[in-house]
DNA sequence: GCCAACGTTGGC
DNA sequence: GCCAACGTTGGC
């Protein structure tokens, strides 16, 4: 099983919003790297932190769960979509998403700034500068470090 | 709101 | 296939 992080701007979508919902499609990726990512790696059942990306305070929030196999992104084809793609062809679909389900909320958020404090969280992509991808691997001691922070009472 | 970093586009 | 211009992300 692989690890995952998903950024998400909470105003647009947070964890509470998947709390109420349950079950989100994971919509509106536009990167090829992501769209590989979710596309051919994300496996039914992996585990991926919640981010809370833009809005302070920016860091990891919760966990969820992959709980669907890929499937053309529907925004794409919708002209009334701020993702809509028009480039996109309807028969070779460039762009996927994955459905996701809200397993934990963190007892506390693991802020970006304690990520880049932490030993043994300087290799995560999102404490490096620069780093933009919507989605990253996690590995399982990154997993670990960052559960236990956030089930703590610090 | 600023701006650094990076991905994408498109002219050649 | 190079690379400059442009758009976007996202921390601060």
């Amino acid at each position: 099983m692989q690890y995952w992080l998903m950024k998400s701007e909470p105003d647009v979508y947070g964890i509470d919003d998947l709390i109420r919902d349950k079950v989100n499609m994971w919509e509106g990726c536009r990167n090829y790297t992501v769209r590989n990512y979710l596309r051919d790696e994300m496996q039914e059942g992996d585990l991926a932190f919640f981010y809370h990306s833009n809005i302070p305070p920016t860091g990891v929030v919760g966990i969820m769960r992959v709980v669907h196999a890929p499937y053309p992104d529907p925004t794409q084809f919708d002209p009334q979509s701020e993702y809509h793609d028009p480039k996109s062809p309807k028969d070779q679909p460039r762009w996927f998403v994955r459905d996701v389900e809200f397993v934990e909320k963190f007892a506390r958020v693991v802020s970006l700034a304690e990520m880049k404090a932490t030993p043994g969280l300087e290799a995560m992509p999102v404490t490096q500068k620069g780093q933009r991808l919507s989605i990253t691997k996690v590995s399982p001691s990154e997993w670990d470090l960052v559960c236990t922070l956030g089930r703590s009472n610090r």
